[in-house]
Parts: structure tokens; C-alpha cells; sequence
DNA sequence: CAGTGAGCGAGCTTCCGCTTGACTT
């Protein structure tokens, strides 16, 4: 009997499947992709770990060549399936029909190398007949769209590896950009901005109570003297006063309340009844967006609570694919649904027609059907009440409701305006409104309301019944109160609402949108406020830097246009390298992201990109920055934080004020009972402290430690560090004392040091302790953690040992240092990859400044020379001055010398890769000069005159409004920066 | 610009989409 393998993505469509094609048949899956682009530099195969492309994993001089590994976590299911196919007698790929399913189809194909027949076949739903016939109308892959999904990697890596490494160098490390998180960021911004202009706007009006024949009923004042009465639309959002032209009134409190006064107890007469009748139809059944909205607004689920009870319900076999853009019922479901309307509810509530529904949005690749209960027949939830879980079961309830209700008949009622006619004692005109709802046939409301996430709109909503009312009857407006409004700002997104906005604009896919929001949170581009997503300050110096200098990419349409190339490559009509080509390096009119950065690398001012604009304070000399210590703000030299739970768009004036004037680091925590001096907090320059007393200079300070909190810091902790330095006692007649130094805790005996392993000890180290790292020698007898942890011996090498450093784990032979990664360190470490990690990764340490390059480094091996020498475009290498003496040389010259060793590269690697360095020597003021962005004005005005102009310090200092002595430090400060700038820090 | 004793293996961070467990909090 014949053996057919089945390949799908999901384990669980697997099991389903299998029971669907009986004997003869595995289904396995996939799991997913099953290779990739590398991650990281450890994914990279040693062969391709010296090509200037490798950062990027994909050959970007030849055609953007993707390099594709299995990743760790695959490489066995891969091997696996690789045997599976060997035993097999033909392979069919049956993953997803769509353009990643495409893909998965054919790295596959790649992967697996089969040397049986393969096929390729497609469904879009899991039913038996489904799975049948489509074994019976196999394909080939699609080629076109495999390659429009390599387009799409390609660029969104592209995109990713080649503008986070700006964000890096301008911003902070570790931050991220992305096609799909920018735009995302962007959007919370955006709206974040428009709550920070935003001017609220008060008004009243008259709610009045009346009576129509013993029948009461609500209304509104809508008109004075012929004229509307203001609503919140009519005001603009950005002054906080009525839009210009608005022929509307306005009523201040005290005039609605005489007018309240004045009106009440009133004759009004019905002007005009409307009645008009409305239906209303059932929503479609749930597709990924709309579940996790729902589940938002009516379970108060996040995304991933959502997707993680959708998951296990899918796994149980409870509902269907849970990631999927399509609203579309198979036959069977709709079956299903229907025959159940019926029981449950009757006829009447059914819908006569089968509702068919299909995607609105244009990016849908509707691979799969709806979510919705599993099988031929539904359960329903009671039945079901018992064998799930809290979430599972709600959301199940949920789905099941959806999908019913969406074969359900229209809801019909009718929808009434009345307006009412009146006068106040003198005798000026008025009109009141009020208005109805009325719900005549529930029809699928019976079984699902869609919930909401504006409560405005809800309250509107609400099913309001009028008494019947014809024109020209007398009503009384027996009650009249005056009510007042203020307008608000635009509401934040939420999870949900954020992934309806990325859902709309065709941003991001169903597998990934409870994974976006995961991801700008993780970056510290926004944090969660209730339901509310808030920006960051570093989201807000972010979005700014790409909207300023890569605008295109953050365009809410970037991805819109993609997807039409995506297209047009998919159907054969383009190809994907020059598409590629033209993003990438600029070809044929494309946007040129490479010669984009490398402009931008240089252009970008990081002060000004920290520096955020922020309306309220336009012209009151505050500036807020994003530093490296967090977010804070700045008026001329004074400083102060801005506390971690301030959302951007609470920033007013006043606030800012009030933070300036008692900057956080400046707090009293109280009074020392000693001296009754008093003890407080600061943030300084070298980070926060304390002080005793508030005299300049003050009797005592001390750093905090790094475990200490600045807004939690308690006076006793206070007191205790301010014990410091303490007198550790006396050996041989010198005192010991233990000192908190700027490299942290140590000891002092005379002119000797040592350091401590923790801070804590400075509190509790003792004299003989003292003693015994004191006779250790200087800089390798640190604390406990001396000395190799682990020795490995060879016979035929010198031996390895592993040692605990400032980085981590690493291993030496004393020539050669590699620092372990993540997985390796531990104790499973084996004397064999211990020497392979040396052999593969050792690097030599860095030459002492000034010493000639020793012989044993031209010696090395060439794979010592990790990365290739030409690389100056990266702005990393070359910048090792080639002096001799310990100082730089600065002039046109070293340009030369920093392109040589790019074309003597095969003969002396490691020659051009190790020019003595000399990172102490100070760098020309050519050097200098375009990193001057990193100064402050005072600090760029003191540096300019000195480097520039030749001038002295004491001659320029009065001129800025400074001491000397402040200006000295200042310059001293500045000269350290600006170096540190220059060389990449 | 609160003030302090030295000088030491750097190398990695990051994208979007397709999927589950195997881990630990």
C-alpha cells in the first residue's frame, strides 16, 4: 500500500485531517515556517560570517540572495520530516493558501529535497468533502508568489536591520523600527499629540422634563432666539473656542440657569413628529481583528488573553482556525448555524437568505473561513459549560453567538424625532428636541449585541421610548435644569482599537496583532494605562526622527503600496529585485533606503531628535528631552525629571512649572536627628544622591546605591548612606576605610585600593576581611569571585579556563578571549566546546595604547579577524587613530589610511585590522566638530570659542554669564563628551 | 555643574510572519 505524506502548518489541522483521508495518509506539519533569514550574529553560518552583507542575512550586491538557516528549535522537527519523507511515496504540501503558506510550501520543497513525487494541493476550509476534493486537484507551487513573499521579507528586513541601527546611534540602544511597530507608534503619537493641543471647551444647556398628558419624557433645548445652541462639534479643538463663522449660541452657567428658572413649568407645543422606521442587519462572523475587539470590549480580554483562549479552543477542536481575515462560512457551517436559529429561536428569527459575507479589507488573503464553532452541528455553549475553562468558555459563548446571530433575520424598529416649540416668561422663542428609539423586532439582538468601546456613543444608542406625540399638542416642561458639558479630548487607543486601525490601514497580519502591541510595549514605546495604550517619550523622539527624516516609511500607506507591488509580483507582472533594487539602493525612482541612512547617519542631530516638541510649553524656555537616565526637562542649566507615570498629554504648563520648581531629585526626606540638619534627595550629575544640609557646599553627601530608588528612598536609608566613608579600623597603622568611588564600592588603606563585589558590604565588611583582600593582589583578586571558576586541559594545547568577567562568562587561554552566549554558559560546558568556542570565536585582546602592534597579531590566525577591513561605511572601523606615539594624526591623510587596508585586505588582514590604538589621544576639533549636536547651547558656545577661536576660557566665561571656575568644569565636561561622541559612544 | 581609587576579554541590540510547546515567573 502505497505511503502519502501530508504536510500542513498546524499540528492540530493534522490530527483533524489525518481522521478526514483515513489509511494511507500522515499528515505531519510544519509547524510554522520552518527557516528564515538568521536572526543574530549566531545564527549566521561561519561561511558567510565575513561578507559585509551577513549583518542583513540576505546578499544585498546579488539580487538580495536571501540566506535562509533552520533555526535552532526547527533543525530536529526539519530532520524529522526529512526522514518521514524518505519513507514515504510522495508528498503532498497542503499549507496554507496564501502567500506565507506558498512560502512554507516551498522551503520545504527545499528543505526536504524529496525524491518522491510532490504536489501541492489547497483548501480553504476543514471539512471531509473540502480536504477530499481538494486531493483530488493538485497544483504546482506557485513561484510568483513565493517570490512576492521573499519580497516582503527582504524589505521588511531591510527596513528593520538597516533603521533600528539610527535609532541606535540617535536615540538609545536596543530600540527598534519596523514597517509595521512605526506605524503603529506612530498612530499612538499622533493621537497623543492631538490630546496635547488639545483645548477643552465648556457650555450648558437645558435638560427638561415633560409632560405629555401624563406621560413623561425627556428633551433637550436645541434653539434660543432662532438660533442653535452650541454642541461640542462646534467648538475648535485646538483653541477651545467656537469654530469661526458658528452662527451658534452660547450659554454660560448662570444664563442656563435663569434660563432654567425661566422656563420651567412652561407650555411647549409639538412642532413636528417623525417617526421612521430602520432596520438594522447582523455582523459578520468573527475574523481575527473583530474577535480580539470583542473580546476587548465585552470579556475586557487583551489581545493575547484572546488568542490564547482562541488557541486552546482550536486545539480542543471547540472552533476553527482562530487566524484568518475571512468572514466566510463554509457550506457546512452555514447549515449548522441556520438549523440551530431555528430551534433555538423559530423561523421567524431566521434570515430568509443564506447571509453570505466576504472581506472588506483589500489585503485579506482569506486563506481559511471565519472563526467560528467547529463541525457539522454546533454545541452550544451550555452544553459545553462543564469541559472548558473560565476564558475559553466565555469566548466560545461569544463565537458561537457571533456566527448564529450572523444567519439571523434584520432587527427592525423605528426611530422618532420630536421637536418642540416654546417661549420663556419674556417671551423669547425656544426649541426643544428630543428623540427615540424603539425596538419592534429584535431579531439576531436576540442572540448578539456588539459591544462598544466609546460609552458616548453607547449612551446614544440606548433604546429610548417616546410617548405617542402628534403635531400641535401641548406638552409641559415641568422640570428645567441646567446641565453642562465640557469637550473632550480625542480617546487613546486601546488593544483593540489600535489593532482596527492597523487592521484598516492593511498593516500587520492576523498571526501578528496581539504580537505588535507585545512588541511596542516591550521597546518602551508604549505603556498600558487601564485599557489605554500611551506613547512614551521615547516613542514621541522616535516618531519624530522618522517622520522628519524616513517620512516614507512611516506613511500610513507605505504598506498599502507594498502590498500592490506584492501583487503585482505574485501575478508575474514585476519582478522582485528590481523592486528591491529600487527600495534598497534607489533604482528606478525608489525610495533609496540605503544612501537614505547613510546620509541621515551624519545629518541627524541626536540633540535634536532628544529634544521634544511639546506645544504647551512652546515660548516658556522648558525643553523635554528623552536622556539617558529617562525622560526630563530642562530651563536654561536647571533640570528635572519627569516622573515615570506623567502621560505626555498631562504635561501642562503649570505642571511642568511646578516640577521645575521642585525638580524630583530634590527632595527633603527629612531632618538628621543628630545634627538637625536637613537630609536631602538629588539627582546629580553623576546620578542621584543625598546631602546633609542645604549649604554650599553641603557637610556631607553620598551616591545612592544602584539598588536604591530616588522616588523610594526613606530617610533611614538616607541617614545609613551617609554614614559613608566608613572606618573599617586600622592595620599596621594605616586606617582602612570603606568608600563609595565612582567605579563603585571599594576599600582605601593609604594610597592602596580594592574593589568590593556589592555595595552592601561597604556597611558590613570587616578588618580581617579587609585584610585578606588587601593581600591579594591588586586587580585579579576581586572578592570571592576570583580565579578561574573552571580549568580544561588538553594534551595537545595549553589549557582553557573559564573565568567570570565584566561581560560575563568567558573563556581564555591566556592568547585569546571569546565570550560565551546565551546557552552556552552553565555547567554542561564541555572541555570540546570550550575549545571549539576559542577556536571558532577567541579574539585577541585590544593592544595597550601606544605600543606597536605585536608580531603574534600578524600571525594570527585569519579567522581572528572577525570582521572585514574595508567596512568604513559602518563607521566602526577605521577609527582607531594609526599612531604610533599615542596620538592621533588628524588630517586628509587618515582618510587615506582608514580605505587602504579595504584593498590590501586578502594580504594583511590582520595588519589593517589592528593598528595600535590609541582610544585616550584626543581627536582633532575636524574630528569634533559634527558631533558638537551633543552639547548643550552653553557647552557648544564655551567649546566653539576655546577650539575654534583659540580663546581662553576665563576671557569667554563672563560673556556666557558663568563662573570661571563653573566654566572650566563645563568645558572639561563638554571636551569629554564631544569625544566620547566622535568615537561612537 | 556634590565628590571619589584603578584600568579591564566586547559584542550585541533590531524586522515581519508562520507556528507550538518548553521553559520559568
Amino acid at each position: 500500500m502505497p505511503k502519502t505524506l501530508v504536510i500542513v502548518e498546524s499540528p492540530a489541522k493534522a490530527r483533524t485531517i489525518e481522521k478526514y483521508l483515513g489509511k494511507g495518509y500522515t499528515v505531519e506539519s510544519s509547524i510554522g515556517h520552518i527557516r528564515d533569514l538568521p536572526r543574530s550574529a549566531a545564527e549566521i553560518p561561519e561561511r558567510y560570517k565575513n561578507e559585509s552583507w551577513a549583518r542583513l542575512g540576505l546578499n544585498v550586491e546579488e539580487d538580495f540572495r536571501p540566506l535562509y538557516v533552520v533555526s535552532a528549535e526547527k533543525r530536529q522537527h526539519v530532520a524529522r520530516l526529512r526522514k518521514l519523507t524518505s519513507e514515504a511515496d510522495e508528498l503532498i504540501l497542503a499549507t496554507d493558501d496564501d502567500r506565507e503558506g506558498e512560502s512554507i510550501a516551498w522551503h520545504l520543497l527545499q528543505e526536504l529535497k524529496p525524491k518522491v513525487p510532490v504536489r501541492r494541493m489547497v483548501f480553504h476550509e476543514i471539512t471531509k468533502e473540502a480536504i477530499q476534493s481538494a486531493i483530488q486537484h493538485p497544483r504546482d507551487i506557485d513561484t510568483n508568489l513565493v517570490e512576492a513573499q521573499e519580497a516582503r521579507r527582504a524589505l521588511d528586513r531591510l527596513y528593520g536591520y538597516e533603521v533600528s541601527p539610527v535609532l541606535w546611534r540617535k536615540v538609545a540602544p536596543k530600540l527598534s523600527a519596523g514597517r509595521v511597530q512605526s506605524v503603529a507608534t506612530r498612530l499612538l503619537v499622533e493621537r497623543e499629540r492631538e490630546r496635547m493641543r488639545f483645548v477643552s471647551a465648556g457650555w450648558w444647556d437645558i435638560e427638561a422634563q415633560c409632560d405629555a398628558a401624563g406621560a413623561q419624557f425627556p428633551a433637550r433645548l436645541t434653539e434660543l432666539e432662532g438660533r442653535r445652541l452650541a454642541l461640542g462639534r462646534d467648538f475648535d479643538p485646538l483653541t477651545g473656542r467656537l469654530k469661526p463663522g458658528s452662527e451658534v449660541a452660547l450659554l454660560d452657567e448662570p444664563q442656563a440657569r435663569a434660563l432654567a428658572e425661566a422656563l420651567t413649568g412652561s407650555a411647549l407645543t409639538v412642532t413636528s413628529a417623525e417617526e421612521k422606521p430602520y432596520t438594522q442587519r447582523p455582523y459578520p462572523p468573527f475574523i481575527t481583528s473583530t474577535l480580539q475587539q470583542e473580546g476587548s470590549r465585552k470579556l475586557g480580554f487583551g489581545a493575547q488573553r484572546t488568542m490564547r483562549a482562541a488557541q486552546k479552543l482550536y486545539e480542543g477542536g471547540y472552533i476553527t482556525y482562530m487566524r484568518t481575515d475571512s468572514p466566510s462560512l463554509s457550506a457546512e457551517a452555514m447549515t449548522a448555524a441556520r438549523s440551530q436559529v431555528k430551534a433555538m429561536y423559530g423561523d421567524a428569527y431566521l434570515s430568509p437568505q443564506p447571509r453570505v459575507y466576504s472581506s472588506k479589507s483589500k489585503n485579506a488573503q482569506e486563506a481559511h473561513e471565519a472563526i467560528r464553532p467547529a463541525g457539522n452541528s454546533f454545541r452550544t455553549p451550555d452544553s459545553l459549560r462543564a469541559e472548558l475553562g473560565t476564558d475559553e468558555w466565555r469566548l466560545y459563548d461569544l463565537v458561537w453567538k457571533r456566527t448564529v446571530a450572523s444567519q439571523m433575520a434584520d432587527a427592525r424598529g423605528r426611530r422618532m424625532q420630536v421637536r418642540l416649540g416654546g417661549q420663556t416668561r419674556d417671551g423669547r422663542p425656544v426649541q426643544f428636541s428630543a428623540s427615540g428609539r424603539a425596538i419592534d423586532f429584535p431579531g439576531f439582538l436576540r442572540a448578539y449585541v456588539e459591544g462598544s468601546d466609546d460609552p458616548a456613543a453607547a449612551l446614544e444608542d440606548r433604546e429610548v421610548i417616546l410617548p405617542p406625540l402628534t403635531q400641535g399638542q401641548a406638552v409641559t416642561g415641568q422640570r428645567m435644569d441646567a446641565s453642562g458639558h465640557e469637550t473632550q479630548p480625542p480617546a487613546r487607543y486601546t488593544e483593540a482599537s489600535l489593532v482596527q486601525a492597523l487592521e484598516a490601514a492593511g498593516i500587520g497580519r492576523p498571526s501578528t496583532y496581539a504580537s505588535i502591541i507585545g512588541t511596542i510595549q516591550d521597546r518602551g514605546y508604549a505603556a498600558k494605562k487601564g485599557s489605554a495604550l500611551v506613547p512614551t517619550w521615547t516613542a514621541f523622539a522616535t516618531s519624530a526622527l522618522l517622520e522628519h527624516h524616513f517620512s516614507s516609511l512611516v506613511d500610513y500607506d507605505f504598506t498599502a503600496r507594498m502590498e500592490e507591488e506584492l501583487d503585482d509580483i505574485a501575478g508575474g507582472r514585476k519582478q522582485r529585485t528590481p523592486y528591491l533594487r529600487g527600495f534598497y539602493l534607489g533604482d528606478q525612482g525608489g525610495m533609496g533606503l540605503k544612501p537614505l541612512i547613510a546620509s541621515n547617519m551624519e545629518a541627524i542631530d541626536a540633540r535634536a531628535v532628544a529634544t521634544i516638541e511639546v506645544p504647551r510649553l512652546a515660548g516658556s524656555g522648558i525643553e523635554v528631552r528623552v536622556g539617558k537616565y529617562g525622560p526630563y526637562m530642562s530651563q536654561g542649566e536647571a533640570r528635572a525629571n519627569i516622573p515615570e507615570d506623567l502621560a505626555p498629554d498631562e504635561l501642562t504648563l503649570e505642571r511642568a512649572q511646578e516640577l521645575m520648581s521642585r525638580p524630583s531629585g530634590d527632595q527633603v526626606l527629612g531632618q538628621d536627628p543628630e545634627t538637625g540638619l536637613p537630609v536631602i534627595a538629588k539627582a546629580g550629575r553623576f546620578g542621584p544622591y543625598v546631602q546633609l544640609g542645604d549649604t554650599t557646599p553641603p557637610s556631607r553627601t553620598a551616591s545612592l546605591f544602584p539598588t536604591d530608588d530616588l522616588n523610594t528612598l526613606t530617610l533611614e536609608r538616607a541617614l545609613q548612606l551617609l554614614t559613608l566613608p566608613r572606618l573599617v579600623g586600622t592595620l599596621e597603622g594605616e586606617e582602612v576605610w570603606a568608600l563609595n568611588g565612582k567605579f563603585g564600592p571599594y576599600l582605601k588603606r593609604g594610597t592602596d585600593s580594592r574593589s568590593l563585589t556589592s555595595h552592601e558590604q561597604l556597611f558590613t565588611v570587616t578588618l580581617p576581611e579587609a585584610e585578606a583582600l588587601f593581600q591579594q593582589p591588586r586587580f585579579r583578586g576581586r572578592g570571592a569571585t576570583a580565579g578561574p571558576l573552571k580549568s580544561f586541559e588538553y594534551p595537545d594545547r595549553t589549557a582553557i579556563s573559564l573565568r567570570s568577567g565584566r561581560f560575563g562568562p568567558y573563556l581564555t587561554d591566556g592568547e585569546r578571549n571569546a565570550t560565551l552566549r546565551k546557552g552556552e554558559d552553565g555547567p554542561d560546558l564541555s572541555a570540546d566546546d570550550a575549545r571549539s568556542i576559542l577556536e571558532e570565536r577567541g579574539k585577541e585582546p585590544k593592544k595597550k595604547p601606544g605600543k606597536p602592534a605585536r608580531k603574534a597579531a600578524a600571525k594570527a590566525p585569519a579567522k581572528a579577524a572577525k570582521k572585514p577591513a574595508g567596512k568604513a561605511s559602518a563607521g566602526r572601523t577605521g577609527r582607531s587613530a594609526p599612531a604610533e606615539g599615542g596620538m592621533a594624526i588628524h588630517t586628509p591623510l587618515k582618510s587615506a589610511a582608514r580605505k587602504a587596508p579595504a584593498k590590501a585586505a586578502g594580504k594583511s588582514k590582520s595588519a589593517a585590522k589592528k593598528p595600535a590604538t590609541a582610544p585616550k589621544a584626543a581627536l582633532a576639533w575636524a574630528d569634533l566638530k559634527p558631533h558638537l549636536g551633543v552639547l548643550s547651547e552653553q557647552e557648544r558656545a564655551l567649546v566653539t570659542a576655546t577650539r575654534e577661536q583659540g580663546r581662553k576660557v576665563e576671557e569667554v566665561a563672563p560673556g556666557l554669564g558663568l563662573d570661571i571656575k563653573k566654566a572650566k568644569g563645563m568645558a572639561l565636561q563638554a571636551s569629554k563628551k564631544l569625544n566620547q561622541a566622535a568615537r561612537g559612544g
